[in-house]
DNA sequence: CCTGGAGTTGTCCTA
DNA sequence: TTAGGACAACTCCAG
């Protein structure tokens, strides 16, 4: 009789180029399984469009599997322990994750399992290269993002992904309530996700679709596309990519071979830093874990925040009077996601414009959004804040409106997420804070009542940044 | 250990 | 209208 072996699913919600389900079959028969924990995860517990997300991808998951999926909630190493004793298993398969609450979580259970002689094999299946093999020649992580980039090109050598042959699969099939998602309670009581709904198909099929749709128009303009957040010139392939339902390696061989020989090189090295990025960041929660909540630059620990909650909350709900601020937010409320270059703005807004401390930004993102990924949010937030390493200068604060004229001329994104702009005209769109009242009035729109004021002044808001960033050297 | 060059994404003012 | 420089210094990284 072949022996059973565990298949524990967490961030690699798919079957082709998943190195732990290749290993485990050729090992025995699988019994796969998926352990929802809110025991461990603190305060990274799941968020609200990230539950969602993940209702979806686990149901996938579950028909690619013949509807064999174990399902489970709570602590996973109480949950593997005893399937083990129930089950004979000998052997536990799962790909590595690098939130530093997982890493303990999964140290701790691998110190068990091998000690009650039950062996265990963890593998890499979400990243292009381990934290710790891209260091400096001196062997320290690296802080600035392009010579991590550089290394991080040259080692990549085999990016042939794995294939598996779903024939060889033999699972071993659930009781009735183990192979239930609802029992998860996934989903919210309101259904806030209709819009969602239209947008997205998780799994892994959708991803693929997704990355499809990305190289057969997009990528050939993503070098300058990727900033216009009303263009479709961006792959929207981070939800699926945090739940591993495509890896990075999938990514690039795909986009290699559809893009060979089409002369658009430039824009396939755009795309390849965006994924590089994503591994700086990972590189830098695993060497520095305590990124999720603290600046790394300490000078930043005396910064005079002004925590007003008020703001925070019009912020939230888009209701700044700044157009591409609200749609920024909109949007992130309604879909999910919001465009990269709108993330910049509206960051940079909470930030230093309302002087809001960055982690308040990266809670409400970590909550709202499909793709929230603890390495990406926390360092991205870092980054705008100018707290760091390789962080903007503090400087650099962005103006909506000019950001607004620049990126979205036209207003096309303001007026999909912004109804209440709809018939404002090009030139008062970015702005209507300072138009001249008579004029809005013409279309409809009053200050204060269709369309909020604005809720700081970008000129004096932006002096006292530059002051209270100052006041950080005295 | 020392040294020189460089560092994702901007804004504003001036000439 | 447009182009160029100031904004600050500091740390990182490779040679």
């Amino acid at each position: 009789m072949n022996p059973v072996t565990l298949m524990w699913f967490r961030q690699d919600l798919r079957l082709q180029d998943n190195p732990a389900l290749t290993a485990a079959i050729s090992d025995g028969h699988v019994l796969p399984i998926y352990i929802l924990d809110d025991t461990n995860a603190g305060a990274w517990q799941l968020g609200a469009a990230s539950r969602w997300w993940l209702h979806h991808s686990l149901q996938q998951l579950d028909k690619t599997l013949d509807h064999k999926l174990w399902l489970f909630q709570g602590d996973p190493q109480r949950i593997i322990r005893q399937l083990i004793s129930e089950h004979g298993i000998g052997t536990v398969y799962w790909n590595r994750c690098y939130e530093p609450w997982r890493i303990n979580r999964d140290k701790g259970i691998k110190a068990e399992l091998e000690k009650a002689g039950v062996a265990v094999h963890s593998f890499n299946a979400s990243l292009l290269s381990e934290p710790w093999m891209n260091l400096k020649q001196d062997d320290t992580p690296y802080k600035v993002f392009t010579p991590f980039y550089k290394k991080c090109i040259q080692q990549l050598s085999d990016i042939d992904p794995l294939k598996l042959d779903s024939d060889t699969l033999t699972l071993i099939p659930c009781q009735q309530k183990q192979g239930k998602i609802e029992s998860l309670n996934l989903l919210p009581k309101i259904a806030w996700y209709k819009q969602m709904e239209k947008i997205w198909s998780p799994g892994e099929a959708g991803a693929h679709e997704r990355l499809i749709r990305f190289i057969q128009s997009g990528i050939e303009n993503y070098k300058t596309g990727r900033d216009f957040p009303s263009l479709n010139a961006v792959s929207r392939i981070s939800p699926h990519l945090h739940f591993g339902e495509i890896s990075p390696r999938q990514i690039l061989a795909n986009v290699a071979q559809a893009t060979h020989g089409h002369q658009i090189e430039g824009q396939v090295e755009h795309y390849h830093r965006e994924l590089a990025w994503r591994e700086f960041s990972y590189s830098l929660l695993y060497h520095y874990p305590e990124i999720t909540t603290q600046n790394m630059n300490r000078n930043f620990d005396r910064f005079p925040w002004m925590n007003n909650a008020k703001l925070l909350s019009i912020w939230q709900q888009g209701k700044t009077g700044y157009p591409i601020i609200d749609a920024g937010m909109r949007e992130l409320w309604n879909t999910g996601y919001m465009h990269n270059r709108v993330r910049m703005i509206v960051a940079s807004f909470l930030v230093k414009n309302l002087g809001i401390p960055w982690q308040r930004g990266a809670e409400w993102f970590w909550d709202c959004l499909l793709d929230a990924d603890l390495a990406n949010n926390s360092c991205s937030w870092q980054w705008v804040a100018g707290c760091g390493t390789d962080a903007a200068p503090y400087f650099r604060i962005f103006n909506p409106v000019t950001q607004s004229q620049k990126f979205d001329a036209k207003g096309e994104y303001i007026r999909a997420y912004v109804p209440e702009l709809r018939n404002c005209p090009d030139k008062l769109i970015h702005d209507p804070g300072s138009a001249d009242e008579t004029e809005l009035a013409k279309h409809g729109i009053r200050l204060g009542r269709d369309y909020p004021r604005p809720v700081v002044d970008l000129k004096e808001s932006r002096e006292a940044a530059l002051n209270a960033y100052k006041s950080l050297k005295e």
